[in-house]
DNA sequence: TCTGGGGTCCTGGCTCTA
DNA sequence: TCTGTAGAGCCAGGACCC
């Protein structure tokens, strides 16, 4: 626990939704969701305007779309956030190099290791600057709590939102904390809560007097004990920059239950090859590989395999995923699939075996050569990795627009995605530095629309414009209303 | 139309080994 | 030889976070 405030941490104000808003003029002023689109999507971010109606996070998509029906409804476009998070990073890396990202718009700053604060002035006036030059840069908000420690500037942000900087002042943590709900704390989610709540504990003041004894009894060792810590205000842990990944996985959860078990498996051996290309493309390798099942029912159930090394081969993930998979009951339904590998190296037992022959002038028969780690078949005898297949598989097509991408029209120039269906497409041409522009709707083959880059949400100095801004005569008006609403209703010219 | 995706950490049971 | 015990590693599940 430190004297002074110089732990910062940053929360970017509705991050997804607020970077949609800053690149599509129209939405400004209104609500926007974030999330999937699909029958089984959840909210990941509601625009302030849209938690008016209730909207929030991790909500059902269609229990968002019955709250705020007039809302417009993207699909994330992670490549852009990315980019701002990277923008913003980079600010942080200005005030300290120890810098903690706990996700794309959020992390914990050592304003004292890098010198930029000492005291509570210093910091808060670190604090603004911040603030400012995020503005400047990426033309978004975000709230700022500083204090002694991490839990501490977090409450802080959280109370600063949005658009805000609270600095809680060393000394008046337990005052503070006191009457806060217990799920104010790290760690307490909804079933903690619960029960804590039973044993008559909803107050951070409760938990501070129901001792360390008594937490540890409820909670168990770990937990208790750093709850209770946590209740007096107490929090040493150490803003750390750098973090290893202990486990990659990916999973997806289909939109009908899966029935068919030959499909089930192929769609584990999809996934097994998506896992490996992360890892690949993380330069790791991993040694215990993880199916996840989760069934008709939302029950949910995971099965590992450590292998005798690690590797980053995709036909032994891909195998063992298959032979976890053997082990478990799908009858009934499969909703969600995904494959994991932990246990993470920077090595394969491939290395390894490579290093020692290379140290071996002439190598024995390998006795210990990994047979099981090289299954017979696959990937061989002409037989296309599962990935490919499906791809090779699916339905050619229909160019894709997902909701809220950006495209570029050969005539009208750049605009978004407002809607698409029955082989229309909704754009509506503005961009981040325009007025808010006007509604078209193509044919999908249309060749003269494409789908394009982002663009910056604000402008280099001196980079100008926007062919859409462009008052253009032959363009018909279009609807301004309907945000966000499929394109089969949509107004506006429809091409050829 | 209930309930995404990618993680981390902890706990408890089981098995193996010394 | 048998039994008890402790620790490590593995495995599965739960909870939590963003």
């Amino acid at each position: 626990m430190r004297s002074a405030p110089t732990i910062l941490h940053l929360d970017m104000d509705a991050f997804f939704a607020a970077a949609e808003q800053a690149a599509k003029p129209s939405l400004r002023g209104k609500p926007v969701v974030v999330g999937g689109l699909g029958p089984r999507g959840v909210v990941s971010t509601a625009s302030y305007e849209a938690r008016r109606f209730g909207v929030h996070s991790a909500m059902p998509m269609g229990q968002a779309r019955r709250l705020a029906p007039n809302a417009a409804y993207l699909v994330p476009r992670f490549t852009v956030y990315r980019a701002i998070s990277d923008q913003v990073m980079e600010l942080l890396g200005r005030l300290s190099p120890l810098v903690e990202p706990l996700s794309l718009d959020e992390a914990f700053v050592d304003l004292e290791a890098g010198g930029s604060a000492h005291d509570t002035s210093s910091a808060r006036a670190a604090g603004e600057r911040l603030r400012r030059d995020i503005l400047a840069v990426t033309g978004l908000t975000g709230s700022v709590g500083l204090a002694g420690s991490k839990m501490l500037a977090k409450i802080g942000s959280e109370r600063a939102k949005p658009d805000g900087l609270v600095v809680i002042e060393p000394g008046t943590e337990r005052e503070l904390l006191g009457p806060l709900t217990v799920r104010t704390l790290p760690g307490v989610g909804p079933a903690t809560g619960e029960h804590l709540r039973r044993s008559g504990m909803t107050t951070v003041a409760e938990l501070a007097e129901a001792g360390e004894d008594e937490l540890v009894r409820l909670l168990g060792k770990a937990h208790g004990a750093s709850l209770y810590r946590m209740a007096r205000g107490l929090d040493d842990r150490p803003v750390v920059s750098e973090r290893d990944a202990k486990s990659v996985s990916v999973e997806d959860t289909f939109d009908v239950d899966l029935h068919d078990r030959a499909r089930v498996r192929s769609e584990v051996e999809r996934l097994a090859d998506r896992c490996v290309a992360r890892l690949r493309a993380a330069g790791r390798s991993g040694r215990t590989v993880v199916l996840k099942v989760r069934r008709y029912d939302f029950s949910t159930l995971t099965r590992s395999e450590t292998l005798r090394g690690p590797t980053d081969d995709p036909a032994v993930v891909r195998e063992a995923a298959g032979r976890l998979l053997e082990a478990v009951e799908t009858t009934g339904g499969v909703r969600l699939l995904g494959v994991g590998v932990t246990g993470l190296a920077d090595f394969t037992q491939e290395d390894l075996f490579a290093q020692a022959a290379a140290r071996t002038p002439a190598p024995p028969p390998e006795p210990s050569a990994p047979v099981d780690d090289e299954p017979a078949g696959a990937g061989r005898e002409g037989t296309p990795v599962a990935g490919a297949a499906v791809e090779a598989d699916e339905a050619p097509a229909e160019r894709r627009f997902p909701a809220g991408h950006d495209v570029r029209h050969a005539e009208f120039g750049a605009g978004w995605v407002q809607g698409s269906g029955l082989r229309r497409v909704t754009v509506r041409f503005e961009e981040p530095g325009s007025a808010p522009g006007r509604v078209r709707t193509f044919w999908v083959d249309d060749p003269e629309l494409e789908l394009s880059e982002p663009l910056p949400l604000v402008a280099a100095a001196g980079q100008s414009s926007c062919p859409a801004s462009r008052p253009k005569s032959r363009v018909e008006s279009g609807s301004d209303t309907e945000e966000g609403r499929s394109a089969g209703s949509g107004a506006g010219r429809l091409s050829p």
